[in-house]
DNA sequence: CTTGCAAAG
DNA sequence: CTTTTCAAG
């Protein structure tokens, strides 16, 4: 079972005294205030939130500005981060642990003010097991960090990513149900069209571009999901994903793979969206951003 | 079962083509002559011979030019030695594995002429099985790279080794039966006296300073066998590891638990025998170097 | 505190 | 190829 860790930013709990600024850790200055008529939106795959920091996650981060934040391979549990790891003080932030150690993780930060409780339980036993979603809530919208499982290290985990998109699919109908405006941001380890990936012809065969994988996004969008960066981007080539074997990423030989996943009404708010991550080169994933008019 | 490797270094098995001189890898120059005389000796613990080959094992190795080396705690396979872990071409060169990758290994370069095969075999069930003993035969001498356990990770391994010791008492009084000139070098794993050891009053629990395994040091060196070193260098303070933990080795709080031991014949031609690792720090111990008359 | 391996992506 | 864990020293 997933361990839940809901609340405000902590100081780290072995009480070492760390300098802690009403700031992102290791940047200059104060933040910045929120933006008078929107507010940003950042998703990112860091492939480890230890390695990420290491290599400037909260500068860019504070440079950046964003209102909200979803992360997903965390791969450190709730009680392992340190000062470093933490959004700034003052923002409500959400994580979703899996039980292995050093394995998955998902998470939300926030300066929006929050509504309710955040929560880390979906349902989904795989994902709630393995920190794969996390969920906050604000007066703007809902907002949730998802982590697909990946499928390509053997057939063995093709056949649990398969049957976690069966149930994530129903999940997915019951949030759109709830009526609110909402976006899923997540890792879902799909590329859906031939435009989502730098050769569609060599992976027609592979995990993450299987027509089984490309049919159930269709799917998903016809049920009037919004993939908001190619409603912003339509015909154009763009990647969320490098492989690190050979030249990938210095060649743009990547996949699209990082969704935000609107609800039309949300959609209809965002007045920007783009990815961001051939350079800094912060984790093997580009962040996806949106900009979205507050209500 | 200890995997055996005998023979002359060889190059690497992927056939990639290596520029391979006759010299230390990645050390200038052709290797120099044997001194007329003498011939030098160097025991070493690398703690991970890929480790201490990017710290500069080799160029080193060139420049203080040993006619024999030993090595200890390889901590890799000789099915997976690239150019750059090998001797150079035309010395002598055997390798005892330990079954489990990473772990253990013990082996000794020469460029002495070789009499009959070199063994990595010696009836010790552990040292067969964990790569702990390789013997090479020249005209001059018998050397022995030997390594034994452990006992600091625990009850169960202090167990072993103990048993280890047990058992090599026997083994080394059957080399000395041998009556040839003959030096095992190695990590013993044991400070002897509390002149080996920075501060014997808090390590009077600690294994590796136990009673009975000084006790032990005692009699083998009560049996015949030289304590080289120690022979050379009466009342003398001299360490050969120093824990990672803390300040140890820049505060120089070591342990010496790494000899030459010889028969008395060989000892007695022994023209110097020095220490040498607090700089450069290849591995967490110290080099042990001897040179010996040739006959 | 360090090495090298393993599992996973 | 990379991150993190693990056993061992």
């Amino acid at each position: 079972m997933a361990s839940a860790a809901v609340g405000k930013a902590q100081k780290g709990k072995e009480a070492r005294p760390e300098a802690q600024v009403a700031g992102w850790p290791g940047a200059d200055g104060p933040p910045q205030a929120p933006s008078p008529d929107t507010f940003r939106l950042c998703c990112l795959n860091v492939n480890g939130l230890r390695s990420a920091t290491s290599k400037g996650l909260m500068p860019w981060l504070h440079a950046e500005n964003p209102d909200v934040v979803c992360l997903q391979e965390l791969r450190i549990q709730t009680d392992q981060l340190e000062a470093a790891h933490r959004a700034p003080t003052g923002w409500t932030s959400a994580q979703a642990d899996a039980e292995k150690k050093g394995y998955s993780g998902a998470s939300v930060w926030t300066r929006l003010p929050v509504r309710g409780q955040p929560s880390v339980r979906c349902g989904l036993p795989l994902a709630d097991l393995e920190g794969r979603y996390c969920r906050v809530d604000t007066a703007e919208l809902s907002v949730v960090s998802l982590y697909v499982p990946s499928g390509s290290s053997g057939e063995e985990r093709q056949g649990v990513k398969d049957s976690f998109l069966g149930d994530l699919r129903s999940l997915m109908d019951r949030l759109a149900a709830e009526g609110r405006p909402m976006v899923v941001c997540g890792d879902i380890n799909i590329a859906h069209t031939e435009e989502d990936i730098h050769n569609a012809k060599s992976n027609k065969d592979s995990s993450g571009f299987l027509p089984h994988e490309r049919a159930w996004m269709t799917e998903l969008l016809a049920s009037g999901w919004v993939d908001l960066w190619r409603a912003h981007h339509p015909g154009e080539r763009g990647y969320s994903w490098w492989s690190n074997r050979g030249q990938a990423r210095a060649l743009d030989r990547g996949w699209r793979i990082d969704y935000l996943l609107c609800t039309p009404d949300l959609a209809a708010r965002a007045t920007r969206c783009w990815l961001q991550g051939r350079s800094p080169a912060l984790s093997d994933h580009a962040a996806v951003w949106a900009d979205f008019r507050r209500l």
